[in-house]
DNA sequence: TATTGTTATACTCTATAACTATA
DNA sequence: TATAGTTATAGAGTATAACAATA
């Protein structure tokens, strides 16, 4: 716990706050389609896992399960979300998109995309790329315990 | 709106909820305390800013007067600030730490300062350097009308 | 007995609209 | 009329505990 980790602790959590809520106020005000930052993360790692269940998803999101129920409650009420019977275990619950809510994905993500690049490009180029590399490394010990995603996958996040 | 941007938007996003949830969480459930990020920014702006109304807050916060009143009132439930009154314009509220909301303030940035300087650590020196810039480079421009802090003030933060 | 999910309950965070009191 | 703050109302996010259904 050196003076450098102490600076740094402070920096995030000065930063983090602020960084959050600019980033959940613009979803929920822009884009035309209102999504909360859950509901946004639900919707892609929907689209890039089809076929997953209440409890992948809270592994994905860390959060308990029967917030997901609801979050998904949420979703399905939008008509964004499909709950299924699972074909072999009728405990589990498939999700599925809707085409609603492919489009609410698409439309939202466009403009997380187009806020953030804007945001982003009022920094010069190398000051981005030192805040890419330490986006990465923040994710790296925040979240040691994920597998790291396949090559491609990552990239797809906000194409 | 280059690559980079768009590569740096995409870290952001993964990013940033991750921490802000790794963060809330241990707040929440670690150092005996038990304050929300909100709560725990609140403690330290009065601390700072002895006197502060509930406009100064709002502004400082970033979030709407009738939400900053509902977290005064958690607050003052809990005996960790005063509502007074302001000397000379009746219509203000003024604000103050309580001799329990001091202690709460400075256990909880304790362990704050502690779990975050901990999962810090895991990253090499270097990294930790490219942290806290990327950290100052998103503050200035998810806030770019606030004004610098004095010298001396930041520093304080987690002291 | 263990796993998957839901319901019940209870907070906190946040917003907008309508209101009161004061300046 | 404008400002400071509160109350009313509403929805989202989150948690724990208790429960049902299935494996």
């Amino acid at each position: 716990m050196d003076a450098s980790a102490m600076e740094c602790a402070r920096a995030v959590l000065d930063a983090v706050p602020l960084m959050m809520r600019a980033i959940g106020t613009h979803m929920r005000t822009h884009g035309g389609v209102n999504l909360s930052i859950p509901q946004f993360r639900t919707l892609l790692f929907l689209r890039q896992h089809e076929g997953a269940s209440i409890s992948n998803l809270a592994e994905h999101l860390e959060i308990a399960l029967p917030s997901v129920s609801k979050l998904i409650d949420g979703l399905v009420a939008r008509g964004m979300v499909r709950r299924q019977p699972h074909a072999t275990d009728r405990r589990r619950v498939t999700l599925a998109l809707t085409t609603v809510g492919r489009h609410a994905l698409q439309a939202s993500h466009e403009a997380a995309q187009h806020y953030l690049s804007t945001v982003l490009t009022r920094l010069p180029s190398s000051e981005r790329a030192t805040v890419a590399q330490a986006m990465r490394a923040l994710q790296s010990v925040f979240a040691p315990d994920r597998e790291p995603q396949p090559a491609g996958t990552r990239a797809e996040v906000l194409t």
